[in-house]
DNA sequence: GAAAAAATTTAGAATAATTCTTGCTATCGG
DNA sequence: CCGATAGCAAGAATTATTCTAAATTTTTTC
């Protein structure tokens, strides 16, 4: 006989609600400007922009909307060094370059089909979750 | 006729200076602590490591020591999204494995023969001078 | 080898990105 | 509408790191 679980269903997502991740204003306005130049801008670079939107907004919401949305992997973080955090809306795996002429970080796409394991030499037993590679140059401009 | 340049010879460097580097006793310590363990140390572990031997050494002075070992490339600085920094002295091109089952940060080997431009869509026009590759995931323990 | 100059170390203050705390507001489920 | 939960804003706190200034050590010059 089967113990008398209650049929609890999955409690309803609210409309605006997406992937547990409840759309607000705030989050919208800062996942849209990530959206929007996909420079790879800091918090505070995107608490200035969303600024002319919301210009109630505090940089620590804005802080706490990057922190949820990179939870939510709908935007990566990204370091380069012991900078300022950038962040990124492109979810395809990819890597990023920092050219040093002018600062600029541009999204670098991994060649199709290249396995890590034909690049690098992993621990033995290492299960990898999770890729970065960052490169630092200059780009020439021709 | 040649002009009178007078011959200059390059200013003889101090027994103890490698590379421009002064090898003072703090600086040794430093890079032998370094050396002596290899598991990527932040600069209070090498602080607290070095009091051993030089009891009366400051954490800004090993801040220093890094950072000129650092700078003369006898030790890499590796950054784990915003923890502390951890430092290397393999100087191997290679790679960072971090565990977090226990936070153990393994070194990994860049195959041979491999070229960047084989692995990477890189931007036309960039000259990589770095290349950082931070693996995260889990060892298993067979 | 002393004096002068330069480099290094030290302790503590300052910095700056980020996180935390708290009171307020908005939204949700009923 | 009501009580509960979640999110926001402002400012304080945190913390790794850098800076400052005085003391010490090392190097260079005489
Ligand atoms: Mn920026
Ligand atoms: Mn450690
Ligand atoms: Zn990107
Ligand atoms: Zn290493």
């Amino acid at each position: 006989m089967l113990p008398a679980t209650p049929t609890k269903r999955r409690k309803a997502a609210p409309a605006d609600e997406q992937g547990g991740l409840r759309m607000t204003r705030q989050r919208q306005e800062v996942y849209e400007t990530l959206l929007a130049h996909r420079d790879h801008p800091t918090a505070t670079d995107v608490f200035l922009r969303v600024k002319d939107r919301l210009p109630n907004i505090s940089l620590a919401t804005v802080y706490n909307c990057l922190e949820v949305l990179v939870e939510h992997q709908l935007v990566r973080q990204v370091n380069f060094e012991r900078e300022p955090s950038r962040f990124c809306p492109n979810l395809e795996q990819h890597g990023h370059f920092h050219d040093r002429g002018t600062g600029t970080i541009l999204d670098v796409k991994f060649k199709k089909g290249v396995k890590l394991s034909d690049v690098l030499d992993l621990p033995p037993g290492a299960v990898v979750q999770d890729i970065e590679i960052n490169l630092r140059g200059l780009l020439r401009t021709t």
